[in-house]
DNA sequence: ATTAATGCAAAAGTTTTGCATCGTT
DNA sequence: AACGATGCAAAACTTTTGCATTAAT
């Protein structure tokens, strides 16, 4: 299995720098902002929550220019949409050429845990084709509770 | 393994009807017209097209009773909601107590085929223990192309 | 200077809700 | 008769878009 070496990922700003040029597009402040702000979180962040972790830096930032940066961050390959069942998009990095991976999220508190299994993955490839298909791609969330000691939901209500 | 008889499964419009008297609630034509239209079906009905379908047989219906009607419907535990990536929800029927489904979509063409792959369930189960998660339910959907032959998409490209 | 990006506000799309009225119990 | 359900329209909520202005190239 081709294994690609770490050293080859880029600076996403350096990411998006690229493709803004390769494209004839302007790499703003609020891009580059959007794209900082965005890279040094956690991942699964919810557009509002985007733009209120932009804003501490740069009040004057528009809901609208999160929105369509974040399409930008999709269409470069650095940024990724969820709907967790919820009714917000939800986005995650994609870690340069790193492997997929699905989610577990905790029904009680809400944590989000990534984690991949390639048994799953090879099986997943199996079923396609057992249904005439050819796989492209997946979305896989376990939803559970995680346990008690881990669960901030739980030590919240006593 | 224990095995649920067919036998033991409802008609959907009496779970319905003992669930409403059950809670004090009203079984109304609409709620039948609508169950009954969800149930004729063969699932996977956006809302709008379920009401569509709907004022085929009474243009009076309102789109809210509809949506309405679906969330009772979730609570009786007779439909249940999914979000395939778009922005519309999506409800299937949940068929008494047969087995839990998956579903495999075609990008090209949007068929849905449903499965089940009781290893990949099991490793489900696995991983989300082995991530300190005791697993309550999951989504999975695999996404790709169906073979030529099945895919009304492509007959219709030529 | 050119042309894309921004901010704003309005629009669009989906789902929910308030309320007067209707229909089931 | 009582009270939940309905239809309608308005509201709520998320995301997109048009446009005048600003800013990157």
């Amino acid at each position: 299995m081709p294994q690609k070496t770490k050293a080859e990922r880029q600076d996403p700003r350096d990411v998006l720098r690229e493709y803004v040029v390769k494209n004839g597009l302007k790499f703003t402040k609020q891009r580059e902002l959007i794209a900082d702000v965005f890279f040094a979180s956690e991942g699964h962040l919810r557009v509002e929550e985007l733009l209120e972790k932009v804003r501490e830096q740069d009040s004057q930032v528009s809901l609208a220019t999160v929105y369509r940066t974040m399409k930008l961050l999709t269409d470069c390959g650095l940024a990724h949409p969820h709907r967790f069942g919820e009714r917000q998009t939800v986005y995650e990095p994609t870690e340069g050429d790193e492997e997929h991976h699905d989610h577990i999220i905790c029904v009680d508190c809400g944590k989000i845990v990534e984690f991949v299994d390639d048994r799953i993955e090879e099986l997943q490839d199996l079923a396609a084709q057992r249904n005439g298909f050819k796989l492209a791609s997946h979305r896989m969330e376990l939803y559970g509770n995680c346990v008690k000691l881990d669960c901030p939901e739980r030590s919240k209500e006593g």
